[in-house]
DNA sequence: ATAATATTGTTGTAAATGCAACATATTTTT
DNA sequence: AAAAATATGTTGCATTTACAACAATATTAT
C-alpha cells in the first residue's frame, strides 16, 4: 500500500465533519418547510413567520435588535417588515431607545390569527418528522445545538 | 390571570423549535466559516470548497449526482464547477452513465493540493469552535442528525 | 415506427441576500 | 463649539439561488 493512498484512507473529510452535517440537515430541512409552505398554501415566506414569531415574543421590539435574532441584516429586515406590514399582521410606531429614535413594532389582532393559524397547520407536519427519533435525543440534540450556537455568537463578527 | 394569558405563556413557539435552531445555528456556522475563508484569503467559495471535497472522495462523479450530494440544482452545480474547471481544480470529461451521454469530473493535482491547503488552514479553527463542548455530545449530535437528515431525505421532494 | 416520456446539462430570469453607501440624529472627542 | 464617531434605518447594486424552459439524447408506450 502507497503513502499516498494509507494517508488519503485516513484524510478526515470537510464533508464528514459535523460543521457540514449541520448545513445539509439544514438546507433539506428548510426546503422541506417551504415545500410545506407552498402546499398548506401559507400566504407569507418562512423568513416572515419566524420573523412574526419573534416579534410576538419580544413585543415593541426595534428593527435592528429584530435583525439580531434573526440572523439577518437591517436591509432585509426592513423588507420583511415592509411585507409583514403591508400585509396587516404588524404596526410600525416610531419610538425612542436610549433616547434614539428607532422604529418599534407589534404584532396586530390579524398577525396573531395569522400566526395561530400556520402554527396549527405545520405543526402535526413537523411533528411527523422526528417521529423516527427517540424525543430524548431530539431534546439532547437541541439542547447541544443552542450551547454550540452560543460560543458561535461569541466569535462571528455580527455588524449588524 | 386570564386565559388569554394563559395560553400565551404555554404557546409552543416556532422559534423555540429544533427546526430553527438547527437554521440559526447553521447560519453562524455558515456566516463563521465564510469569514474564516475571507480571513485566510482562500481564494474559492465555500460552496466551491465542498464540492471539491466531494469530488476527491467520489472521483468521476456526474454531474447530477454531485447535485444530489451536495443539495444544489443542476443549474447551479453546473456553475460551480465551471468556477472550479476554470481555476483548474477538476477536469471535465464526457461519458456514459447507463447508456446515457453526461459529464464526469476528477480532481487535479492542483485541486488536491488546494483542498490539502484549506484543509490545514481552517482545521484547527474549526476545531476550536467545539472547544467549549464534551467531545462526546459533538458525536452524538453529529449521529443525531445524520439519522434525521435521512428521515428528511424520505420526506423531501428533490426534483434534482 | 412514431409518439410520449425520461435523463442530463445549459440558459434565462425573477427573487433573495449581503454589503456598501447614504441620510438622519445623537453622542463623544477635541 | 466644532468635529469625529456611533446608532438606526433605507436605497442601490452585485452575487447567489431556485425554478422554468430549452436542447439533445435515450427509453418506453402505443
Amino acid at each position: 500500500m502507497s503513502m499516498k493512498t494509507k494517508v488519503d484512507c485516513n484524510k478526515v473529510h470537510y464533508t464528514d465533519s459535523i460543521y457540514y452535517e449541520l448545513e445539509q440537515t439544514s438546507r433539506l430541512m428548510k426546503k422541506i418547510t417551504s415545500q410545506l409552505f407552498t402546499k398548506l398554501e401559507i400566504d407569507i415566506t418562512m423568513d416572515e413567520y419566524a420573523a412574526l414569531d419573534t416579534i410576538s415574543i419580544n413585543a415593541g421590539i426595534c428593527q435592528r435588535d429584530l435583525a439580531k435574532f434573526i440572523l439577518k441584516d437591517r436591509a432585509n429586515t426592513g423588507r420583511i417588515l415592509d411585507s409583514l406590514e403591508q400585509k396587516g399582521f404588524i404596526t410600525r410606531f416610531i419610538d425612542t431607545k436610549n433616547n434614539r429614535l428607532v422604529k418599534k413594532m407589534g404584532i396586530t389582532e390579524n398577525g396573531l390569527k395569522e400566526l395561530n393559524m400556520i402554527d396549527s397547520k405545520i405543526e402535526r407536519y413537523l411533528k411527523s418528522l422526528t417521529r423516527k427519533i427517540d424525543p430524548a435525543d431530539v431534546d439532547r440534540v437541541q439542547e447541544t445545538l443552542k450551547s454550540f450556537r452560543i460560543e458561535l455568537e461569541k466569535v462571528v463578527e455580527i455588524n449588524i
